[in-house]
DNA sequence: TGTACTATACCGACCAGTTGGTATGCCAGA
DNA sequence: TCTGGCATACCAACTGGTCGGTATAGTACA
């Protein structure tokens, strides 16, 4: 496939943009087009429908997140523990980047979309079971050299990773300050440091 | 003021019920009259505009929730660390009624509505100060009885508290299962608990 | 000349908000 | 005790603009 000829792209980047900051619902399919510089005919050419966008979207946001994290080097370091933080460091960079610092495609739809596009609420959570499946082994690995056991598990520690992530984006919209995102995620990786410290 | 005579009340339950589950724009006006069992004209009464009812149904919906803590016996411990641990078994067992249960309309709001609507961001933002102070002080107080300090402080600590909670509730939503909602406040407990026990 | 795509005008359903009206309770004056 | 004025609470029908979606007539290029 080469670059993109047609206006589809545009329409995909236009929408995220607006969908960001104000969700689906409120989101008109005229306002995307005149945002993406296409008309309406071009956008129905291109989609079935709005929620056939909201689809396509999950998809097309989900694909630039996973190429943010490409060519990042956490995975360089040799030990588990250290992967884990550099991850996080990574994470927070990518937070101030343009996919997560005005929100994140997937928890706003997973909000607004889940109990009545059942569909949606799947591929939402087929991907979220991926951004956890990231950190997920390197988690389980570190807490395999604790010397003691404590009551958590990689399963649940990973999983509040992207509660984390998600739960700061509502606070740093709430607040209207992003600075929030970083702050929350830097609060986690010492909490996961304290838990991997203690013994 | 005596019980409710009038339908303000049932509709901001309706409201809230309705927009708990899809937000608050895609939640129309007459589905709420409707699930209320109250004609347009009653809506209109008693607020402004939709935009109105949103802002009553935050203080509504946040009145609500303290009055869900009051009489929980978590503030008896001496202990202030056994205080944190007896406040967030509380919040745990508020997650199971419905004020939780189907998501937060503090964070629905603040996701779908802080870029449009700076009033009502406002007010989130001051509802949510107010939670996580509720939690802070005792954070505070069991983070000065520890030996060694860590480079977590209290408002860091209660931030994310709240993080949890409102992230804790998109990941259910997404993967259909309230268990979720539970198992992140228990495990950000444990690691409040690492945190503290650390030395 | 066919294929891939774009542009414009339009439709019908929907939806926030309005209007004009009714029922009820309350209080003042005669 | 009747009466009339007035405020509160509520209702049903309507309006005008909006929005998702369509029909159709194109154009650029192979």
């Amino acid at each position: 496939m080469p670059e993109q000829t047609t206006h589809r792209e545009t329409l995909l980047d236009a929408a995220q943009g607006l969908m960001l900051s104000k969700g689906f619902p409120a989101t008109k399919v005229d306002e995307i087009c005149k945002a993406a510089g296409v008309t309406k005919g071009s956008f129905y050419y291109h989609f079935e429908s709005k929620d056939d966008l909201a689809r396509a979207l999950i998809d097309h946001y989900f694909n630039r997140l996973t190429k943010a994290f490409e060519g990042e080097p956490w995975m360089a370091f040799e030990d588990p523990a250290e992967r884990v933080y550099a991850l996080l460091d990574a994470v927070i960079g990518v937070m101030k980047g343009p996919l997560l610092k005005h929100g994140c495609l997937l928890g706003s739809f997973a909000l607004d979309l889940s109990e009545t596009h059942p569909d949606i609420r799947r591929a939402i959570d087929e991907r979220f079971a991926k951004l956890v499946g990231v950190i997920e082994p390197h988690l389980r690995a570190a807490l395999k050299k604790k010397p003691k056991q404590s009551g958590i598990n990689a399963k649940a520690l990973s999983s509040q990773f992207l509660a984390v992530l998600q739960g700061a984006i509502v606070l740093s919209k709430a607040s209207g300050d992003h600075a929030q995102l970083a702050a929350s995620m830097r609060c986690y990786k010492e909490m996961v440091r304290a838990v991997l410290e203690s013994n």
